[in-house]
RNA sequence: GCUGCAGUAGCUCAGUCGGUAGAGCAACUGAUUCGUAAUCAGUAGGUCGGGGGUUCGAUUCCUCUCUGCAGCACCA
């Protein structure tokens, strides 16, 4: 005698055992319809799913997240079900949901092909309208096991093998496809209405490189064909900020074979660069740091001693001189050492904070490389900051600020933190570990921090903090790291003078904030489209005039707004001012002034912002004062 | 690095079932002096990514290679 509490607080009393399906039919007609699971007690469960004494029922529909996931879920085995039809010695493997949609990984003797594609999405479609059952039965492992291999899948079967014997695992069937899994699943294929294919990819058995390559498809799925067409909008949306379409229109960069990896910076994007970089300069001036440079080229013992020979001699260009091999540093640290080295330092002079706008190399592997975000040749905003293990709480919690102080300067104030602690392989003492874990964890609550916890996802060399930010379409992008190091110091002979008159090494904090100038470069161009603020727009103004009887007017406005400093062109062509308007706002000029006959008799300027709002006619000092204020 | 796909004018792209290529925009020239997202006309522009092969003939077919794109693997 089930008593069914449901999530309004409402109790239903049944004489017998009922399955979801019947509570929902038994609320209404149009529940039942939408009914795709149930959640008993906490726990998802078919909607065939038999409830024999007193539980907590919510019934899911496309309504719910978890609906929509058992959707992505159920599409994914539909698919499996096509595949089979159409290619049926082609091997299963697995399915997940993943963020919008799903992919499905497949064993089979050729690569699929587009049309292959297109012709499995047909027979999605054919399949989800014959709207049929899918059911859940349970097997006793073995069994299952003999099952798959006698059908030939031998991966299923190599995935149901390594789930602890004498369980009962549960299979779902569909027409004459049956598959693993978990569940649950939509009671139907019917419920199966809005859904596409995306796309094709090779990807590794386990994830495993040494593995077979399988034929992987990805495709999304919704509650609807709306959702469906605004997420396809979505994609087209982001597709049009993508960085390397607007490095093109907006005349900022580009890459070239000679030099897969390695940007050639137009002077549009360079302006775009140095402003960052001045604004970094003075951040660290700010800060105490000490800037520095040092060689690009050192002979390959000094990695030998760092221990960077070893383990990432593959992903370093070298190069040969009167017989002595040198490496092109893959990273600054080592040379901020020398110059640390360079002279016998006293526990007074710590913390020492020496940055550098560090030009690396890394020998990235080809299909790694993708426009700015992953390039060969890149500079970090890169700082080493020597100190005592007492200084760590402090100098962490003084960068937490900077960086904080940064990215709102940018326009990024959702920033996600976390904290990796010592992993198995480790150098260093327990005891340090400790003080250097704990003196993170206070500086980030110094400052009010919430973080996930990593365990076990530290450097070899200490622990560490990652900051990720959350751009205007909502993706993730790991920027800013600060991490302690007791060992390079170490390995690289640094040390210090103790108040003791002991010599010991200090520590050492790798930090950046933006990380890879190129890729920050790039994360801000697709979160601002392309519509930088003022104080980073390439060109802030242009100046147009309406005929040519205000020309020399317009060069007097462009060359005094020159003079105050801002980056400012004229437009004096025998064009139409409706052309030259079209063409500065596609280049996403932040102002664009018109002077026509008015204008000059009136000696004023009349202004036009991004975006087409006019702020109408004022003088030349007006204009300014708007200037400065919207940097 | 692996799998698949692609590479044609500065850009976006069409085309050739093998007979050495075309559009729009941009550029250039001329006309137009026109007040808030495209004025008109004309001109010029390509060893069809690179090497090799098949062929009377290759941008097209084959092959190697480079680069890019998507994903996987990698990311100190």
């Amino acid at each position: 005698m089930p008593q069914i509490r449901l999530p309004d607080g409402s109790v239903r009393g049944f004489e017998h055992p009922v399955t979801v399906a019947e509570v929902a039919a038994g609320i209404g007609a149009g529940l039942a319809r939408a009914a795709l699971a149930g959640k008993v007690n906490g726990k998802l469960v078919d909607t065939a799913f038999r409830m024999d004494r007193d539980v907590e029922l919510a019934i899911i529909t496309d309504k719910d997240a978890e609906g929509v996931e058992l959707i992505r879920h159920s599409t994914a085995h539909l698919l499996a079900y096509a595949v089979k039809e159409l290619f049926p010695d082609a091997q299963v493997t697995i399915g997940p949901v993943i963020e919008d949609g799903f992919y499905y990984d497949f064993s089979y003797k050729r690569p699929f092909t587009p049309e292959d594609l297109a012709a499995i999405e047909k027979r999605m479609g054919e399949l989800a309208k014959k709207d049929i059952p899918v059911s859940r039965e349970e097997w006793d492992r073995d069994q299952a096991v003999s099952f798959f291999k006698s059908i030939g899948e031998h991966y299923k079967a190599e995935l149901i093998a390594a789930i602890p014997a004498g369980q009962t695992i549960s299979l779902y069937r569909e027409g004459d496809f049956v598959d693993l899994c978990r569940g649950p699943h939509v009671p139907s294929t019917g419920k199966l209405k809005a859904f596409k294919l995306m796309k094709l990819a090779g990807a590794y058995w386990r994830g495993d490189s040494r593995n077979e390559m399988l034929q992987r498809v990805y495709g999304t799925a919704w509650a609807n064909k709306d959702d469906l067409a605004a997420y396809l909008h979505r994609l087209e949306e982001a597709e049009k900020r993508d960085h390397r379409r607007l490095g093109k229109q907006l005349n900022l960069f580009h890459l070239q074979e000679e030099s897969p990896g390695m940007v050639f910076w137009h002077p549009h994007g360079w302006v775009l660069w140095q402003e960052i970089e001045q604004y970094m300069r003075r951040k660290f001036i700010e800060h105490g740091y000490l800037e520095v440079k040092t060689p690009t080229i050192m002979d390959h013992t000094l990695w030998e001693k760092s221990g960077h020979w070893d383990n990432y001699r593959e992903n370093m260009f070298v190069t040969a001189s009167e017989n002595r091999d040198y490496a092109v540093k893959p990273m600054n640290c080592p040379g901020h050492i020398q110059i640390f080295n360079n002279g016998l330092r006293s526990y007074r002079d710590l913390p020492m904070r020496i940055a550098e706008f560090g030009s690396c190399h890394r020998n990235e592997p080809s299909g790694a490389l993708h426009g700015l975000m992953r390039v060969r040749a890149f500079t970090q905003d890169d700082a080493h900051i020597f100190c005592s293990e007492g200084q760590i709480q402090s100098e962490v919690s003084a960068f937490i600020q900077m960086l904080q102080d940064v990215y709102a300067d940018f326009g990024f104030y959702d920033v996600l933190v976390k904290l990796s602690t010592r992993p198995e392989k480790r150098v260093g003492s327990d005891e340090s570990w400790d003080r250097a874990e704990t003196d993170l964890a206070a500086a980030l609550d110094q400052n009010g921090l919430k973080y996930d916890l990593q365990p076990g996802e530290g450097a070899f060399y200490g622990p560490k903090i990652e900051f990720t930010l959350k751009d205007s379409l909502g993706r993730l992008w790991q920027v800013g790291t600060i991490q302690l190091d007791f060992n390079l110091p170490v390995r690289l002979g640094a040390e210090f003078v103790d108040e003791d008159n002991t010599r010991k090494p200090p520590v050492m904090l790798h930090r950046a904030i933006l990380g890879s100038m190129e890729r920050f470069i790039g994360i801000l161009i697709e979160h601002y489209a392309g519509n930088f603020p003022t104080w980073l727009a390439p060109v802030q103004v242009v100046v147009m005039n309406i005929t040519d009887a205000q020309a020399k007017y317009a060069k007097e406005v462009a060359q005094a707004l020159k003079k105050q400093g801002f980056r400012v062109v004229s437009d004096l062509r025998n064009e139409k001012i409706t052309y030259k308007i079209r063409e500065h706002s596609m280049q996403r000029v932040p102002f664009q002034v018109v002077v026509g006959e008015k204008e000059r008799q009136e000696n004023k300027l009349a202004i036009r912002k991004r975006g087409g709002e006019d702020l109408g006619q004022m003088d030349l000092q007006a204009f300014v004062a708007k200037l400065r204020e919207s940097e």
